[in-house]
DNA sequence: ATGGTTGCCGAGCAA
């Protein structure tokens, strides 16, 4: 089975982009971020023409995240237990000592059981900045999907999972193409990157950079300042899988040609090929 | 060159 994730940035914008990727890649499931779309606008048309299903979870539009299958969809999961929302003036009223306003839950983790592996499609928040709620909110997220997930091989050590997704963290430092621009920011501060690395305690390994370890090896570049030709990119889409499906992992692959031409995504799709 | 890109939607926000 051949299992991929990608952040397209818009569904809508590139549904033709995709589907030709899906059938010239072979891809089996795909899992997809920032569809930017709610559940009435995806292009569902385009991927079932090409024999593939799929389940979608966006509510407006911003975010919204999705699993392609064409061996089957199964035990669909729009959230997972516990997933925080963000809590939008939480700040203000604890301030003042008002209510808070209930939290915003957002469309950032979609589960789905695919040819035997639960998939989960992740969109991790991406913080904005140290000083601003959303980081806090990023953090509390992560905390809560590893919580989770250390759940489920708790409950069955021998469980296919696969956390994949956008993660809107850069682990190791030379997952950027230079630290200095990075003082202060978000993706690489010590708070997310144990965050990230939680899910190893938990159980799980990052087969991504399991079987591609050189360094300066990006997922992500973004669209101004020719950071794609300059090759200024980032490493944030990763793959987490449980030991049972980390053991079937034979080959992964960058799909570094994703970027390229008019009408590309600012990420590219990591693809995993499970025996 | 006091910007730089893209996508949402149709101004300004988010990444």
């Amino acid at each position: 089975m051949r299992l991929a994730t990608w952040n397209v940035n818009s569904v809508r914008a590139r549904a033709d982009r995709v589907v030709a990727f899906l059938e010239r890649s072979q891809v089996d499931v795909l899992a997809v971020q920032e569809t930017k779309c709610r559940d009435d606008q995806f292009p569902y048309l385009a991927f079932e023409a090409a024999g593939y299903e799929v389940a979608h979870v966006g509510f407006s539009q911003w975010n919204g995240v999705a699993v392609i299958s064409r061996v089957g969809i199964d035990d669909v999961a729009t959230a997972f237990v516990g997933q925080p929302g963000f809590a939008k003036g939480a700040a203000d009223a604890d301030a003042t000592g008002e209510d808070a306003p209930d939290p915003v839950h957002e469309a950032r983790a979609l589960g789905a059981t695919c040819g035997g592996v639960r998939v989960w499609s992740l969109y991790v928040p991406n913080g904005r900045g140290l000083d601003d709620p959303h980081y806090a909110y990023k953090l509390a997220w992560l905390e809560a999907l590893r919580a989770q997930a250390a759940g489920w091989l708790t409950a069955d050590p021998a469980a296919q999972v696969a956390l994949v997704g956008d993660w809107n963290v850069a682990p190791l430092d030379t997952d950027v193409w230079d630290m200095e621009p990075f003082t202060g920011a978000t993706h690489v501060s010590a708070p997310e990157r144990a965050a990230f690395a939680a899910f190893a305690d938990a159980g799980y390994r990052e087969v991504s950079r399991e079987h591609l370890p050189a360094e300066h090896t990006y997922t992500y570049w973004d669209y101004k300042q020719l950071a794609f030709p300059k090759n200024k990119g980032m490493r944030i889409d990763f793959a987490w899988a449980s030991p049972a499906l980390a053991d079937r992992v034979t080959t992964v692959r960058i799909d570094r040609d994703e970027r390229k031409g008019k009408g590309a995504s600012d990420h590219v799709p990591v693809i995993l090929d499970l025996a």
